[in-house]
DNA sequence: TCTGGGGTCCTAGGACCC
DNA sequence: TCTGGGGTCCTAGGACCC
């Protein structure tokens, strides 16, 4: 390997949200621990010892009740305000290595290590590892190569070596994992291209990186070509180093139980808007459009079934939160039939654009709402969320999340610290 | 009783235009 | 027998990711 040659790291906590949990109750380590999704649903987390138990990711959870009590499992609600601080320590660390980082997603990053020769990137990997279990508690694997593809099955492996980091550069090296990594488990190919792959004959990492570029093109779009590429240490998925504004921003929840009523169903609209608001204010953008739906519980086989959505242009765009809410009840009446057990509501603001390009700029009345609006920001963002909110006032009801099993806010209110005890 | 949520990118096909 | 052709823009839907 040359110096001065495109490295790439991809950092990746190990078993991220269970990690968090840990890091505050060590009697969590080396017994089997799950975490779920929201409302108590599905298993988003495992540790170790819960996979060796074979709960699957995805696994609804009320399917499972058996295995949790015989193996006395460790259930935790998500808890995302932990876990996304965590993340926050976590990439603030890593940020140390390299000046071109690329946070992307929750627990995982894309580092530029470019001129190292490959003695020193392993040894920047496992120190990498140390520092962030030092300064965290967090578990991570670093998988290092010159592609963000080949990076990732670096990972894979990294996570079975005993330092926690693996790299790949040599030829003969990449084709030897390559052969052993099943086509579907590579980044950007999920089940749909790899049934495609398999009628042609494609079923390893290796196939696909020596498949024909032509058939992939046709079959699998230029996204396809790129991964092919990638494999075949061709660099062509760019580090994004600064973070794109989003081009759309939604939130949307499943009810804790179902919900018949208009009202309360707006109860819970006025809380996602808030949400979303809050997003598109932080970027300094106003939505062109907002989409709201509803929908029944599909899995529910005995219940009437009805889904329904409308999208509504926002003739002044706007992101104060009073005026998206209006527009999301007015979408709601539209939409909303009675004699249905809601399951699932939802937003969606699209067409995002900067805050300074809508004609014409804030003036006068709107001055003020800007005034308020960012007050607001302001006081929830010391005191806490919905400290102050627009909407009802009331927020309880059925459409409320559940969330039986959640740990402490560690790590983001002052009440709710930990606690060490000294003899 | 009980099955998550939030994004991105790409393409086919329709609408429209000259 | 025979219907013009080519370009752009928009959108719905598919596929993928964590």
């Amino acid at each position: 390997m040359k110096k001065g040659s495109p490295a790439i790291a991809l950092v990746d906590c190990n078993n991220f949200y269970v990690s968090c949990e840990r890091v505050f109750d060590p009697s969590l380590m080396n017994v089997p621990v799950i975490i779920l999704s929201n409302n108590d649903g599905c298993v988003v987390s495992r540790s170790n010892e819960a996979k060796t138990l074979g709960i699957s990711m995805g696994t609804p959870v009320f399917k499972i009740p058996d295995v949790i009590k015989k193996n006395k499992v460790q259930v935790f609600s998500s808890n995302y305000a932990l876990y996304q601080d965590m993340s926050s320590r976590v990439m603030q660390t890593l940020k140390e290595f390299s000046q071109e980082m690329e946070i992307y997603s929750i627990d995982e990053a894309f580092l530029s290590l470019r001129g190292f020769g490959k003695d020193d990137l392993i040894s920047i990997g496992e120190k990498i590892k140390k520092t962030v279990y030092k300064w965290t508690g967090i578990p991570v694997s670093v998988g290092i190569s010159p592609t963000k593809t080949l990076s990732k099955v670096a990972g894979d492996i990294a996570k079975k070596k005993e330092n926690g980091v693996f790299c790949v550069f040599d030829s003969a090296q990449t084709n030897d994992i390559l052969s052993k990594t099943e086509a579907v488990e590579v980044w950007g190919i999920g089940g749909r291209q790899a049934a495609k792959l398999a009628v042609k004959g494609i079923f390893t990492a290796l196939d696909l990186k020596n498949a024909d570029r032509k058939w992939v093109q046709n079959n699998l779009t230029v996204t396809g070509v790129k991964t092919v590429l990638e494999l075949n240490g061709i660099s062509c998925i760019d580090l994004e180093t600064v973070v794109p504004d989003k081009k759309g921003i939604a939130c949307s929840r499943s009810f804790g139980k179902p919900v018949t009523s208009i009202e309360e169903i707006k109860k819970a609209l006025s809380e996602y808007v808030t949400t979303a608001a809050e997003k598109m204010r932080r970027q300094k953008t106003v939505p062109l459009s907002l989409t709201v739906f509803i929908t029944t519980d599909r899995f529910s086989e005995n219940a009437s079934q009805y889904a329904n959505w409308t999208e509504m242009k926002i003739s002044e765009p706007t992101a104060y939160t009073p005026a998206l809410i209006k527009y999301a009840y007015s979408g709601l009446e539209k939409i909303y039939r009675k004699g249905y057990q809601y399951k699932k509501a939802g937003v969606v603001f699209t067409g995002l654009i900067g805050e300074d390009d809508v004609s014409p700029p804030f003036f006068g009345e709107d001055n003020k709402r800007q005034n308020l609006i960012n007050t607001v920001d302001v006081i929830n963002k010391k005191m806490g969320k919905n400290t102050v909110s627009f909407g009802p006032s009331e927020r309880e009801g059925n459409w409320k999340m559940r969330r039986n099993f959640l740990s402490k806010k560690f790590t983001t209110d002052w009440n709710e610290l930990p606690v060490v005890y000294c003899d």
